[in-house]
DNA sequence: TCCTCGTAGATT
DNA sequence: ATCTACGAGGAG
């Protein structure tokens, strides 16, 4: 008899683990690692994934309580590997192990067992199905068949098809009544119908001028060395890390595509990750011109059925090149060469919902796992890599650090101005656009150039303060600042969704609901108001103003479209948010304005100035990437901040130099790994409870452990009410080489389940608010 | 004594 | 998560 284990999918702290499940003899052949199946568990059945095969139950499970494995739903969607993988992950996140393998499962095909309106359980399954076109070709004798001369429809049919094999639904669209005369003219052998897979999603097309991927007459001497070192990983077959330092437009795609040309030519797969947000037109098109349909696209933005197709191309082994975000890493790739991590500084790598994986930690793994080599690649390498390298190993695999400075052609580096804004205001400037930015961007109208304009609008949405007594009104469910919308006068909370109608001053009916006042006025800006000021400043000059940011582009391709009317534009000005700074390579772009660099920096996070500095150094790059300089204007307040310093000078190590001896100073990464566990309901007093309780636990659990262990709280989070449940946490630090998933995992399943209180445990969090 | 509610324990 | 067993406390 063989015995499968099998991880039951339930959403709870309280199960969590294999089971053992005889398998039937009829079922041997179909259930394997990675099956979906449904066992009888409990007072009821349920949805579990198989995780191992064997002949033996596990250790002290009596064999006469074994029960048998009831159905075999789906085929493996992981292997060995893969549920090695997710076990992992369940440990070193303290993550729920069903969450970690879910992660694994193909799009859009959901089952579980979900109790009926009579009381009565039932399997629901959810599935996105393949779906069959029906192509129709000549046959051979088609090809000298005369019809009668009154058959007109049949002429038609036969001419549009002597170009070649055509859709039903395209031909019937070419032809009116297609479809009786293909079946007509089948019958009389004249033509074919077959049914083939059409597979969704791949056909995303572009017109972007950059989205092509002409291969380079010659490498640079950082491309080749980089390619050499990559090689090397590769062959090592033990999970190798290469990090590519490499500055924006230095080439690092092309290397992407060589080292992946390289792994592809000895049988073996890709999987490249890259940041949902730069997951565009552009970066597929590269790929695609280069790998055609070897590719599989896998991403949020493509819909269930698309999601699915892709995913079961890598499956069937149609598509060896897997490119797309964070889960993509758990795609069905058995043979995996090559791992490639994009702009792995960025923070989108850590998901925010349990398991709360880094996809560049677990790339590691996996990459370990299958005597794969990891390519990291940035232009502001994360603090975390750039130390890995620098101590030459982490985790068993060998960390190297390959610098590519150049910038192929003769694009140089843009002349980055910083542009005090406290001396703008005593100098009565009272726009949005300091006097530099505003003779800047008349300029690029003048000379018919393109700009691109960023507002950092992260925690600096367009917000009411009372000029009186300096209050800004709040969410009292989620003690957030709210947001002013302008267009529907409203003031919104993006915490939990409410609103209220407000008009701000200088309209009569406005009052400070501290103090009174009249003088309750907007505050920061949207991106509408920048896109209003400069449709003012460049009014009659003929400049097409493009505003990018969560609003424009809601819409399905909306985010594609305004960049290839960018792209199109003779003279454009590009506005928007943090998306507008990631991936973009338009050479005719010559000025890139900063509209308010320092918000990102007043943030309460240890990691502020990381990311301030990387994304005005990532917006730098977009400027003169073409053979025009580019230049850079960054307006601040802070103007003396290292981070901006750091950007004007083109002097990172002068940042880094600061930032390291500050977070070393204080016990934050790269130095220490911070956890952090958060605990939330609806009950002050039972949160307060809860989090007590944890704190000391997890004070117990560290007492006694080598390395210096530390701690904080438990406080009040940043975010202290969201959605009218109460947030507080427990901060946990520990050395780098230090395990603490397993540590919170058990400090939290030591507390009692109270009613509505959740728990949430973020290790390596990066989220602290 | 029976019933209800709340909680500990188990699930292969 | 969900069901069952068990025990305390209350009504009859």
């Amino acid at each position: 008899m063989r015995y499968a284990k099998v991880v039951p999918d339930i959403q709870t702290r309280a199960i969590d683990g294999a089971f053992d499940y005889a398998i039937p003899p009829e079922l041997e052949p179909r259930c394997l690692v990675g099956a979906t199946v449904l066992v009888s568990f409990g007072h009821r059945d349920v949805v579990g994934y198989v995780t191992a095969v064997g002949d033996q139950p596990g250790e002290g499970v009596s064999p006469e309580r074994v029960l048998p494995v009831a159905r075999v739903l789906a085929a493996p969607a992981f292997d060995e590997v893969g549920a090695r993988l997710a076990e992992w992950m369940a440990a070193e996140y303290a993550a729920p192990r069903p969450a970690c393998l879910r992660l694994m499962m193909p799009p859009g095909q959901t089952m579980r067992v979900k109790r009926e309106e009579g009381g009565e359980w039932q399997l629901v399954v959810e599935r996105a199905q393949a779906v069959d076109d029906r192509w129709v070709s000549l046959t051979g004798e088609g090809r000298t068949y005369e019809p009668r001369a009154n058959a007109s429809r049949q002429r038609q049919v036969l001419a549009a098809l002597a170009a070649g094999p055509m859709r039903l639904a395209e031909l019937s669209a070419l032809v009116p009544g297609a479809s009786s005369v293909v079946s007509s003219l089948s019958r009389k052998g004249v033509v074919s119908v077959e049914h083939r897979r059409r597979v969704r999603g791949s056909d995303e097309g572009t017109s972007l001028s950059s989205a092509s991927a002409p291969r380079p007459e010659r490498l640079t001497a950082g491309q080749v060395s980089a390619l050499d070192a990559i090689a090397r990983a590769a062959e090592a077959r033990v999970g190798d890390v290469v990090l590519v330092d490499g500055v924006t437009g230095s080439g690092k795609t092309e290397v992407y595509l060589d080292a992946i040309e390289r792994v592809r030519a000895q049988g073996r797969g890709a999987i490249v990750l890259v940041p949902e947000i730069s997951l565009t037109a552009q970066t597929v098109g590269r790929f695609r011109s280069r790998f055609g349909d070897d590719v599989a696209i896998l991403h949020s933005r493509l819909s269930t059925g698309e999601r699915f197709d892709q995913w079961d191309m890598v499956r069937t082994g149609a598509a060896h090149v897997v490119v797309g975000a964070r889960s993509a890493l758990f795609a069905p790739l058995a043979n995996v060469g090559l791992i490639i991590v994009d702009e792995e500084h960025e923070g989108s790598y850590k998901q925010d919902q349990a398991p709360r994986y880094h996809a560049r930690d677990v790339a590691a793994r996996l990459a370990r796992e299958r005597g794969a080599a990891l390519v990291l690649g940035s232009a502001t390498p994360s603090l975390e890599s750039l130390e890995r390298c620098r101590v030459g190993s982490w985790r068993g695999a060998r960390w190297t650090r390959v610098v590519m400075p150049e910038r192929p052609g003769a694009a140089v580096l843009p002349e980055v101005r910083v542009v005090d804004m406290r001396q703008q205001f005593a100098a009565k400037n009272g726009s949005v656009f300091s006097t530099v930015l505003s003779e800047a961007l008349l300029g690029v109208a003048k000379r018919r150039e393109k700009a691109v304009l960023l507002l950092n609008r992260r925690g600096f949405a367009s917000f009411l303060m009372c000029r009186e007594c300096g209050c800004v009104p709040t969410c009292e469910h989620c003690s957030t600042a709210l947001t002013y919308h302008e267009r529907t006068h409203s003031l919104m909370c993006h915490s939990c969704g409410r609103s209220w109608p407000v008009r701000a001053y200088p309209d009569p009916s406005t009052k400070c609901p501290n103090c009174g006042s009249r003088y309750l006025a907007q505050f920061g800006l949207g991106t509408q108001r920048v896109e209003d000021g400069l449709n003012l400043l460049l009014a009659g000059q003929g400049v097409d103003v493009i505003r990018m940011d969560a609003d424009t582009t809601l819409t399905k391709g909306a985010h594609t479209r305004l960049l290839e009317e960018f792209d199109a534009s003779e003279c454009a000005v590009l506005v928007g948010t943090q998306m507008i700074a990631k991936g973009l390579d338009f050479p005719e772009v010559t000025l890139v304005g900063v509209v308010n660099a320092d918000t990102t920096l007043k943030l309460p996070d240890f990691r502020a100035g990381e990311r301030t500095y990387d994304l005005l150094e990532q917006v730098a790059g977009r400027a003169g990437r073409g053979g025009r300089r580019g230049e850079v204007i960054i307006q601040t307040y802070w103007a003396t901040h290292p981070a901006i310093v750091a950007v004007a000078r083109h002097d990172r190590a002068r940042f880094e130099g600061y930032e390291l001896a500050q977070r070393e100073e204080a016990y934050y990464p790269p130095f220490s790994r911070v956890c952090n566990v958060t605990v939330s309901g609806k009950s002050e007093c039972l949160v307060r409870e809860s989090t007590d309780e944890l704190a000391r636990y997890v004070r117990e659990a560290v007492l006694d452990l080598d390395g210096e262990w530390e701690v904080l709280g438990p406080a009040e989070c940043v975010r202290a009410r969201v959605k009218d449940r109460f947030r507080r946490h427990v901060v946990l630090k520990c050395p780098v080489d230090a395990e603490p998933g397993p540590i919170l995992a058990a400090a939290a399943s030591r507390l009692p389940a109270r009613r509505d209180v959740s728990l949430a445990i973020d290790v390596d969090a990066y989220d602290m608010m």
